[in-house]
DNA sequence: ACAATTTGACCCAA
DNA sequence: TTGGGTCAAATTGT
């Protein structure tokens, strides 16, 4: 293990990690969903472990190239049908060469058709109040570009889009859709489609810092299977700048550590999030605020989350 | 100067 | 044709 670089590590864990998904897929035998050990939910978050694990270390192995693997489509193939056997290995080499998925020099990507919709898809509701905070899942790790605004047609506050702000460099699809609840306006809904391929909270190997200020360096534990372990993570530093909260966050505590912050998140809580509020005047109705969340997927899988080193702005 | 957001236009599935 | 999702130019923010 000494001999091996820092990537070569990481490309162990993530093999390490979707194999371990892979297993514990492979050991709940289900002759029918009721009496599977284990639920539906669950084996479509495994999944989308394996599929993440998997597409990270073939990022990290192919990144660089222009041939890239969509394992996103032959997982998904596979979940659309679990009996068959993905034809034969010709046709996957096949399908392993197109860059269907991963071309952004395309215009439209192919990804708007069937393909999006072939990504998994989940919802979280998170709530805001002014005395609790924020509660609810989220994601202090990812980072998120918004990308668009849309009334919808009989709902009250418009539904705002977001995608991976590491789209165009690490062609990661994940997106996320916010929509405010017509009921209870302190809730917000938030639909994630696909799982982040990029390496947030995995640091992009021999980049300079140019902003040391504004990089956050990440412990990241995963305290279910320990196999990611020591990962250190720059971060665009626009959370602490862009977002904001309302309220001071209950989730987070804080020690200075060598000019930085020791930030512990969420060991008690696995719903602490980052997010922000801001008044949005853009609308001609009334002002109402949006707000952007940041939610781990895994942080409900994941029993509990990051600790990350904080340099304060 | 660069990066993020806003917002009307555009695309496409239903 | 309509409505939801995305694009991209303009704008705003750092």
């Amino acid at each position: 293990m000494e001999m091996m670089n820092w990537e070569q590590r990481n490309l162990l864990n993530e093999l390490i990690h979707g194999l371990k998904a892979a297993k514990q897929l492979q050991a709940s035998p289900s002759p029918s969903p009721s009496t599977s050990s284990l639920t539906m939910e669950m084996k479509e978050t495994l999944l989308h472990n394996i599929v993440s694990s998997l597409e990270k270390a073939i990022l990290m192995l192919n990144g660089s190239t222009t041939q890239h693997i969509p394992t996103t489509e032959l997982a998904l193939d596979l979940l659309a049908n679990p009996g068959k056997v993905p034809e034969s290995p010709a046709s996957i080499t096949e399908s392993l060469r197109s860059e269907e998925l991963f071309d952004v020099g395309s215009k439209d990507c192919n990804l708007s058709s069937k393909k999006r919709k072939m990504l998994p898809k989940w919802t979280e509701q998170v709530r805001i109040s002014p005395e609790r905070g924020l509660e609810g899942p989220h994601d202090g790790v990812f980072s998120w570009r918004k990308y668009g605004q849309k009334d919808i047609l009989g709902a009250k506050y418009p539904r705002s889009y977001y995608r991976c702000t590491f789209r165009n460099t690490q062609y990661c699809w994940a997106t996320k859709q916010v929509q405010r609840s017509d009921g209870d306006p302190t809730i917000f809904e938030v639909t994630y489609r696909g799982t982040h391929t990029c390496s947030q909270g995995i640091p992009p190997p021999k980049i300079q810092e140019t902003k040391p200020n504004h990089t956050v360096a990440v412990n990241y534990q995963n305290n279910v299977d320990n196999l990611r372990t020591n990962l250190t993570v720059r971060t665009n530093g626009l959370e602490a700048s862009t977002f904001s909260f309302p309220v001071t966050s209950p989730f987070y505590t804080y020690e200075s550590i060598n000019g930085g912050t020791l930030c512990h998140v969420g060991s008690s809580a696995p719903s602490d999030f980052t997010g922000l509020i801001s008044t949005n005047t853009s609308t001609g109705s009334s002002p109402i605020f949006d707000v952007d969340f940041h939610f781990d997927p895994t942080a409900e899988i994941n029993t509990g989350f990051p600790t990350f080193l904080h340099n304060s702005i």
